[in-house]
DNA sequence: ACAAATTTGTTCAATATGGAACAATAATTA
DNA sequence: TAATTATTGTTCCATATTGAACAAATTTGT
């Protein structure tokens, strides 16, 4: 007997859902950026969080915790249960404020920016791997594009 | 004493980020898409991969919970979940497939259909209001973009 | 000055998530 | 045919996630 479904092409649903565009936002999300952050942790022994840590803290040379949930867009707890793993394994340092004893101010070690560079640069080679289906035209044009959508987007509140 | 950190620009790591274009894709899931799920939990009831089942079964007639993995990039025993969670409420039906006892066709039900058109024009609408920023030729251009991106995604094994 | 409201970072707890193993079935290979 | 391999759907479990509440500190408003 033949091989069952072997001519259903799953990727039709692109042209067919109701909002395509969001929708492949959403698919690219799934299918490159997650397995991505998979990767970095089990590559790199750090999660997301925490790679975002040294992102940020990798081109602002002092934030604190909240200013890093507000970078990310993720949720506070989770950005403080990575500044404390962080901490503990000498990629960042804590410096409290003097002006302002709720918070604290991050940066990033040396530790940490040989790390960051590290996980950078898997990650250069990934994107360069995805985009690789754009010519450079193209691959201009989608970045003005997705420049002024993530612009907008960090207009939104919370 | 002035109010501290009120001159930050948090979107200035758009551009100095190492691979921006991933990194705006991940940005914009997290900033636009993965809320809009929440929305949809919280307005209609619905998981990501319950909402993921009425897209799918929307516009296939008939698939197992195996395609449903596939064309979604979920893994197997969340769509196994949603499932159950979609038959209880009465959104799909289930039919054994008399040519292979392994598997089981799903299909949508007239009140799953409601639901789908209703969740529909909920995300047809914030996808409007997302890509507002963009002109009508800038917006074809994306789609363009993002259509070769999300089939070459799709092409990645997993 | 003082009360009320806000902000920061943290912990807790409830839920979500997904890898791994499993039994049942089917397909492949020898 | 018989043995091996692969596939489907499921359950289990360990981990991830995030809303909510909290204390401490600061800011705002009167």
């Amino acid at each position: 007997m033949a091989r069952k479904n072997e001519s259903l092409d799953y990727s039709n649903i692109f042209e067919a859902v109701e909002f395509p565009d969001a929708y492949k936002v959403s698919y690219l999300a799934n299918a490159i950026v997650f397995p991505t952050y998979e990767d970095v942790r089990k590559d790199f022994g750090l999660a997301r969080a925490e790679y975002h840590l040294l992102l940020c803290l990798a081109h602002y040379s002092e934030l604190t915790a909240q200013d890093v949930a507000r970078i990310t867009r993720r949720p506070r707890n989770s950005i403080s249960r990575a500044v404390h793993r962080m901490l503990d394994l000498g990629f960042l340092k804590r410096v409290p404020d003097p002006d302002d004893a709720r918070q604290a101010k991050l940066q990033i070690t040396r530790e940490g920016k040989i790390m960051h560079q590290k996980i950078s640069a898997y990650l250069v080679d990934r994107e360069a791997e995805i985009f690789s289906v754009l010519s450079d035209t193209e691959r201009e044009s989608f970045r003005e594009l997705i420049r002024k959508l993530a612009n907008f987007a960090s207009t939104l509140k919370r």
